[in-house]
RNA sequence: GGGCCUGUAGUGUAGUGGAUAGCACAUAAGCCUCCGGAGCUUAUAUCCUGGGUUCAAAUCCCAGCAGGCCCGCCA
């Protein structure tokens, strides 16, 4: 909705400067505290009109016209700033466009396929509380991209031939899995127990080198065994995954480029740019005119491939199946992601576009699956479920062991999800369990929390019969400013979602859901509905209320939360 | 040694050129016999340091300091 107010500030605003004879490419447009939309572009004009900025924001004012229709009310300035405020009309339409929408509202005005890949952690072990931040991040990227109206397909890239599952294939063949443990648990046992063993016998890094030799020439019977170890340890990451409310749509095995020749063909193009020189017998790139000190190796001297190489081909497969191609990648990947990118366009192939996120690390140190040095996403959100399931029990008790276990199950998720998103990624984190199981007061569970307050409400009014779903209202009475408030909040979804996209930062969804809850729970505080003083102000207050409820589980959802009805 | 990222109340963070630096935790004080108190209101900042650019800098540039990550025929 903000957007369209937008558009029309735009063309109005434009044709005042017309008028004016002054030229401007960007009128600095964004939402402001002192009006709906303020526009600092008589700051830009001053140096070339050669006036200053308050009487050119006062010329630009004076000859705006404002059509007929316009949601815009008035225009003023205010020195050098130009202010722009809606008609109460645009907030009553606002109401009636999330009841038309509903779901789809604040979205849907981008297009194009694009393909986001994420997660993809190595299958030795179990996700920690690193690689969640990774999924979390990706995930809610993937919801926001598509309520904003791409068509966005998930990737997780597995790793099904590098070095580390070489050793987790080695591992299997001589150490015992506990078939008792969660899949992915058991494999990180015998992965950390191989590590410690190759460590004391280096020689044993041959039985390694042979291994992957075998799977690069195409030997089914070491294939089959590395796909063994792959999916055993995928299947146990994707249960953690879906605990999150996380799903992939495809799974993608970097053992397919390799198969199906397209690493040789890519390999062959870098041939042919005339960039590429053996080195001891390995094949490398040079890199030095683009700004990278060493040479990039694409090929070992026993001629198997790297994830470099596997890399470049997946995503020349990538970009040729979509618009625009999106990764999620930890800070460690920065460089090589970079001669990533730089290798693709030198063979004429499009750059993905890259996310990263800097480290979670412990009080300790860093983490390390190989070292069995971290904190699983397993163990976080059990303990955190644990520790929701004593709050809804104190806040709850009248209520069914069903029913809190339900509720800690989705506050708990919620907690930690919000906590993730909500911070910007280029931030790196030092992990706390006390700091993840205090139940922050404005978390995920906060949101959560109004939205129940709102469902609480309608419940309540409908079983008093003053109101259904269906019934019409008139939003020309709700003029209190929490009430504004909370519906201007409403209609700048789409400018969120917006920005969101276009920066690619879902925090920015995160603090808006967050803005949102505030200005409802404003909005509850001070304006009472079921007691509202008479029978229309208190429908259209509970139009209101719908309204608030749909768009706090329309954001719930783009942040991958449940919207529970009650907790 | 080189490269990249970060540095904002006691703590955790938002804000990446413009109007009073937003929020939470902790601390302190308050709130309706009324729709769910996981709520609402109020109090607390040398924006790491020093230079510079600009009409305007937390934001851009340079130098320093502190932390993280990388510089592998690992991923």
């Amino acid at each position: 909705m903000f957007l369209e107010f937008r558009t029309e500030v735009k063309s109005v605003i434009e044709k005042s400067l017309d008028k004016c004879g002054f030229r401007a490419e960007n009128l600095d447009l964004s939402p402001s505290q002192h009006a709906d939309i303020s526009s600092r572009v008589a700051f830009r004009l001053a140096s070339a009109e050669r006036k200053n900025p308050k009487e050119i924001a006062e010329k630009i004012v004076e000859m705006c016209e404002i059509p007929e229709n316009s949601y815009i009310d008035r225009i003023i300035s205010t020195g050098p700033y130009i202010n722009i405020f809606a008609k109460h009309r645009y907030l009553e339409d606002t109401l009636v466009r999330i009841k038309e929408d509903q779901g789809r509202f604040g979205g849907g005005f981008c297009q194009g396929k694009i393909i986001l890949e994420h997660t993809s952690a190595n299958p030795n072990g179990p996700l920690h509380v690193g690689h969640i931040r990774n999924s979390v991040i990706g995930d809610t990227l993937y919801r926001i991209l598509k309520h904003a109206g791409y068509d966005v397909e998930t990737h997780y890239y597995v790793n099904d031939m590098g070095r580390q599952i070489a050793i987790v294939s080695w591992a299997l063949a001589n150490f015992d899995l506990d078939g008792s443990k969660k899949s992915d648990h058991a494999i990180a046992d015998v992965y950390i127990r191989a590590n410690a063993e190759l460590e004391k016998d280096p020689d044993k890094k041959r039985e390694i080198d042979r291994l992957m030799q075998l799977v690069e020439s195409g030997d089914v019977e070491t294939i089959n065994r590395f796909d063994r170890a792959v999916d055993h340890a995928i299947e146990g990451i994707r249960q953690t995954l879906s605990m999150m409310n996380i799903y992939h749509d495809q799974y993608v095995r970097e053992s397919d480029f390799v198969r199906s020749g397209a690493v040789s063909d890519i390999i062959e193009q870098l041939k042919l740019q005339g960039r590429t020189k053996m080195d001891d017998g390995a094949l490398v790139v040079d890199l030095e005119d683009y700004g990278f000190e060493k040479d990039l190796v694409i090929q070992r001297s026993d001629g198997t491939s790297l994830y470099t190489t596997r890399d470049l081909a997946y995503h020349e497969w990538k970009a040729r199946q979509a618009d625009r191609v999106i990764d999620v990648l930890g800070a460690d990947h920065k460089l090589i992601s970079s001669q990533l990118k730089t290798v693709l366009s030198i063979i004429g192939k499009p750059e993905p576009e890259i996310i990263i996120f800097e480290f979670v690390s412990l009080p300790e140190g860093s983490m390390s699956t190989r070292r069995g040095k971290f904190i699983t996403a397993d163990d976080l959100l059990e303990q955190v479920e644990r520790q929701a399931f004593s709050e809804v029990d104190r806040r709850r008790p009248e209520m069914g062991e069903d029913f809190k276990k339900e509720v800690s199950r989705m506050v708990g998720m919620a907690a930690v999800r919000y906590d993730i998103v909500k911070v910007s990624p280029e931030k790196s984190t030092v992990f706390d369990w006390k700091q993840a199981l205090d139940f922050e007061k404005q978390g995920g569970p906060y949101i959560q929390y109004s939205h129940a307050r709102a469902c609480s409400i309608l419940r309540k009014a409908e079983e008093e019969g003053i109101w259904n779903a269906g019934n019409g209202f008139d939003g020309s009475v709700l003029v209190e400013d929490t009430e504004i408030g909370l519906i201007r909040k409403m209609a700048g979804l789409d400018h969120a979602v917006e920005t969101a996209s276009q920066e690619l930062k879902p925090n920015i969804i995160a603090i808006y859901a967050r803005e949102l809850a505030d200005a409802f729970n404003q909005f509850y505080r001070f304006v009472p509905v079921l007691s509202s003083e008479d029978e229309q102000l208190c429908k259209s207050r509970l139009a209101l209320v719908d309204c608030s409820r749909i768009v706090l589980s329309e954001i719930l959802d783009i942040l991958g939360l449940e919207a529970p009805e009650s907790m």
